[in-house]
DNA sequence: TATTGTTATACTCTATAACTATA
DNA sequence: TATAGTTATAGAGTATAACAATA
């Protein structure tokens, strides 16, 4: 079966032959994989009633260690988003229970999300399936083409940010 | 400058010992990688008024040929989207005259979604730099590495499928 | 009956702006 | 003045459902 990458460079072989449209050969199926990933990630997440979004604010709590604590503008340098997603995302999971918000003893301007026992035993069931997930995505490579994978994406992803 | 996937890996290192997270320095490489190219490709498409989905639906009517019509359902499938999200998109176009929708001589039910001059003007400036700017990202792989890396990320597409 | 296509509607996620409070 | 955090608001994008028309 021809990919839908490799249709597309037929395209375009066809219709610009003067383009040089090699990189789309790499590009595309960047996009398409992580799409693909992200999709099959999901599916692990729901079935333990999260999204990508919420799943990645309590396993960053997790992996701060005890005692489970960490200011917001530190979970929105993490994910990237402004401290306003951040408040939106903590207020859908302070609803539920799972985290819970306290005052910061260190800085009176600011609040420390911490993990409630909900919280950290939802995270603690999820975060195994989701490994499981992971692992099972990346098996069919073998150790060295894991590592080289990592390798050329960490480069892709410095020369895209320059 | 440690990378922040390096971060991670070491915070579950120390928090969670017996957890084997390998598989997250490739997808979590994978993922940030796919963001931080899109974010870059969004910076070229800004520069000729188009977004992603918009630029989608332009090239792929320009790489279907002459006469340069397809019909609504094939954007979806292509796309991958429901063909309401299709529509919506094409209402956007044909407000800008990017776009026009005519009548399928062949199926009464159907419509062709047809490339304007303007439409055409503006994808055909728009081509060259969008793979100008994919050039320059992958530039830093050697073309046996981006044949590699290709390669691999097709792999991972159809694990995570499966 | 199934397929094509559209609109109305609701939902999710986000950022910007305005605001409060503390450093 | 700058920083931390929240809410209100608006915008973008999507899917579901309902509908019309044709195969």
């Amino acid at each position: 079966m021809a990919n839908h990458v490799d249709r597309i460079l037929e395209q375009w072989h066809s219709e610009k032959p003067d383009l040089d449209v090699s990189p789309m050969a790499v590009i595309g199926r960047l996009t398409r994989a992580a799409v693909a990933v992200e999709s099959r990630l999901a599916k692990t997440f729901a079935r333990h009633a999260l999204d990508s979004a919420s799943f990645d604010v309590l396993a960053t709590l997790l992996r701060s260690g005890a005692p489970y604590r960490i200011a917001p503008v530190e979970l929105a340098r993490d994910a990237m988003i402004s401290t306003s997603a951040v408040a939106q995302r903590l207020n859908k999971l302070e609803t539920r229970g799972l985290v819970s918000r306290e005052a910061n003893p260190n800085d009176g301007r600011g609040t420390l999300v911490a993990l409630t026992e909900s919280g950290r035993e939802l995270i603690e069931a999820a975060l195994p399936d989701h490994v499981e997930t992971e692992h099972a995505i990346i098996a069919t490579l073998s150790v060295e083409e894991q590592a080289n994978l990592a390798v050329l994406l960490q480069r892709i992803h410095e020369a895209a940010c320059s």
